[in-house]
DNA sequence: CGTAGTGTTGAGTAAGATCAACTGGTGTGG
DNA sequence: CCACACCAGTTGATCTTACTCAACACTACG
């Protein structure tokens, strides 16, 4: 069966990243009831203060969540990969704190949020694997303030570009160190707090270094490890082990 | 009954600022096994890196969550109240992505990892309970991403100021607009990503335009609308109402 | 073939960092 | 009780990072 047949199947490999899961637990999963949407870059499946009895998973093309301040600034504040949840808080939460826009093209798995509530209430194992899934992603929320608030424009572009790196290689979505960023350089400003126009430099500079190469939006790493260095990155808030404290329910 | 006879009845409170608990829900909470530790400030309840089964409630006093960058720089990213979860998230993850440190002398609940699980396990109520507790961190944890990210220094300083009075205010341990911030300028650059010397500027700033007053580190705000307006404050992502939407379980 | 979006580069500006000095409170030991 | 050290806060002067404004190049697309 392929892929395009069992859209849930990339849910579960993102799940199984880093809880166990039984075939069973699978099978749970993939048997929700759900429709599939191809949405357009640029489409809002979340907006902020607004409420919704639907849950998405990405399955095609890349998303973004976002807030913008009262000046009308915007902030991403995560970017998200085929086999995310995008609004898994939506169903423990009235009200959305943030929007979720599609950064491209793709599609969407639509969950009822009812479903996926029945699911968690009658299935520990896979209770458990969403539970990490949110923990996982306040960690990464915690490395993006430290990211933002303490390093330098380079330091933060860099540490944007291992980040995704690590995350497309561990969904099995790119090769080894080298992945098409389909993000404008002013979209990785607003994910970075920087200005398009320092961002451009700040990659030129990554660049002159010699530890990137660019050709139109993909992205290569020559030197991983000075790469690695320069971003200050270590991989651990990513928590890409099978987790098993949740084990001895 | 006193509270120091019920420690945990300041995690209850807590956990019913935004979810439903019944009285038995609330009694299975302040019945889990614990034992109370007064630390001194700065000391480590849980440290980057490490794993631990035990998971603590803070009691009195204030603590925060950090990050530390490979370059050294400390990066603030949670700063908790009395009635908050220290390491919530250690009873579904192994390895701790962050720190928690003591603010100021304090007292901490510490209970048993295993004993948690089991109370999630057992009551559906409490899960949903810890799951919008995590939740709504994960949402202040966007809302300090667009701090650092897009405001200017006296705004993020004058946001953090609002975030406090709304928090204190909620949790019933401030009086409305005016309470004791037991941070040093040095720990508030490091939760706003700014230097001790401009935080100190950013506030004399917001002093000399009436927008709060300071005695020695109690804060008052003259005109709360105002310093809302300043600090582009909107409580919305603190998430401050009984949450419904896990009621259908 | 024109237009719009993205990327690139240069020149001037401003927010915030850095460095350094000094204040006042607090605690400690002689 | 005083001398001293230490820490937090405050202020000034200078420097740097990143922003702003502006122009231009390249590509895609109708």
């Amino acid at each position: 069966m392929k892929i395009a047949d069992q859209p849930l199947e990339l849910l579960v490999r993102s799940l199984r990243l880093r809880a166990p899961l039984s075939d069973s637990d699978a099978d749970a999963i993939r048997a929700l009831p759900h429709n599939i949407k191809l949405l357009e870059a640029g489409t809002y499946t979340v907006r902020e203060a607004d409420s919704t009895p639907v849950c998405g998973v990405l399955i095609s093309g890349f998303a973004y969540r976002q807030k913008t301040s009262s000046d009308g600034d915007r902030q991403i504040v995560s970017v998200l990969i085929p086999g995310d949840a995008l609004d898994l808080q939506n169903i423990f939460l009235d009200v959305s704190d943030h929007s979720v826009q599609m950064l491209t093209r793709g599609e969407v798995a639509v969950l009822q949020r009812a479903d996926v509530q029945a699911l968690i209430r009658d299935n520990a194992a896979v209770a458990r694997a969403m539970m990490v899934n949110i923990l996982t992603e306040a960690s990464i929320l915690r490395e993006w303030v430290l990211n933002v608030g303490q390093r330098s424009g380079k330091e933060r572009a860099a540490h944007l570009l291992c980040e995704f790196a690590i995350r497309l290689k561990a969904a099995g979505l790119a090769d080894q160190y080298a992945y098409e960023l389909p993000m404008t350089q002013e979209q990785i400003g607003d994910a970075l707090g920087l200005t398009p126009v320092h961002v451009n430099r700040m990659l030129k500079a990554l660049q002159a270094d010699g530890l990137i190469t660019r050709t139109k939006r993909v992205v290569q790493f020559p030197n991983w490890e000075a790469m690695r260095n320069v971003a200050g990155f270590n991989e651990r808030y990513l928590h890409l082990e099978v987790q098993r404290n949740g084990m001895s329910l």
